[in-house]
DNA sequence: GTGGTCTAGACCACG
DNA sequence: GTGGTCTAGACCACC
């Protein structure tokens, strides 16, 4: 597996709905390939500290889509990869999420400068998290 | 009152979140300013087509906040820009949003300079329509 | 959870304003701590034969003080103990009540010291229940 | 007229009760006296910076209670006087809103010591604006 | 099971 | 007229 989940409590966005995702999301940059092996449910349970139920609803989601595929007592592998984001379309799809975190920055009563700011701490804290 | 509210039904963000974020959204960029008057409870349901509950929801927290000043039996007033809340806790009801975007982007396959020129790029955008 | 609710309709106060005031001055003597568990919605509706709609009214009041966390589908708990409002944002919370009862005093006929003196008793009558 | 009012907008309390409650209370103090003229409903409104409505509403409440008289063209004066306050009274009378006011500021995350201190502030600053 | 949102409609208090 | 509270009941999302 070539890749970590991230997720974030405290988000408007679902649990089930990040980890969904983000296998999505691996899968159209390429960053997962068909075959490739995901996590089991109680093992990503376990890392993210969440609830099995809540994995399980996101694996299951995927699922139905073709995503990925579950096979009893082997485990969860990537299926039939079919499209890949282009350019064009990764700006598309980040856009909104940053207009939603600045339309929360300004109605906090933030100015832009410190947007930035908090912006460019988060970041280096995660890289550093990576890090380690 | 120098502004419109447009609501946006089949949205994830609740209806009562919506009118609230563009209240505060207009105070922070000045176009609604101490004293102003804002549309009645009733009035303000009748033109957005929903429940007046919804629109004395949406009020009864921005007052708490104290963005606005509803008086009794006169209407609802926007309040004098104060700070409310502590710096660390403006950051801490910040920071979901922040990392929620910076997970979509890192999931994307962004750089952390990519992102951080990217939310350059919308804030510029902000501010030019602010100018306007 | 070593507390109880109890509320008084026909009190000019309204209940979840009520309810609301017991969880925070049940946090601020220590009564309740970080992670405890507080009853369900539903279930403190029915003990108190209310509408489950005005508990959530006063739990959701309370969660966007910090007071509280609610865990969707997990149910509610006592929040970290933080400073959510600046010192002057809590004096000018505060200051309403305090006039409001020198107001009541001076008609009373009461003179300053008097009134000190009863607050001093009333703040010792208040700590002593505190230890027990 | 021997003595001033004080409302505190922003308080629970409506303004027309505290307007009323100041009549029945210096009355039973006995420093309002039998023939006694108030202010014009006018005269007090405009003084208090509310609605003529609002001081019009707590006389005629004091006029159905023959605290007060209202004589068309004449004014208004205090009517019989009929009891007056004991001692043990004046206190069960203010200890309420004692203890309300402490409990709102328990709430808030107070210390006793700096409630002690607000309510000194508070003294001080009535006391100087009498002596004005 | 949990909390969150919305509607509909009633009643009250205030100005 | 204004806002504030409460009830009843529905539907949804999450765990």
């Amino acid at each position: 597996m070539a890749f970590e989940f991230h997720i974030s409590t405290g988000s408007t966005t679902p649990i089930f709905r990040q980890i969904g995702d983000q296998v999505r999301i691996a899968v159209a940059m390429g960053h997962l390939k068909e075959g490739d092996v995901l996590p089991s449910v109680r093992a990503l349970a376990e890392k993210l500290l969440v609830n099995p139920n809540t994995v399980a609803k996101a694996y299951s989601e995927l699922a139905r889509e073709g995503v990925i595929e579950t096979q009893h007592g082997r485990g969860v592998f990537v299926g039939a990869t079919r499209s890949v984001y282009t350019a064009a379309e990764r700006q598309r799809r980040l856009e909104p999420a940053v207009d939603a975190m600045i339309n929360s920055a300004v109605a906090l009563g933030y100015r832009p400068e410190e947007i930035e700011q908090l912006v460019a701490r988060r970041l280096a804290r995660l890289l550093e998290r990576k890090a380690t």
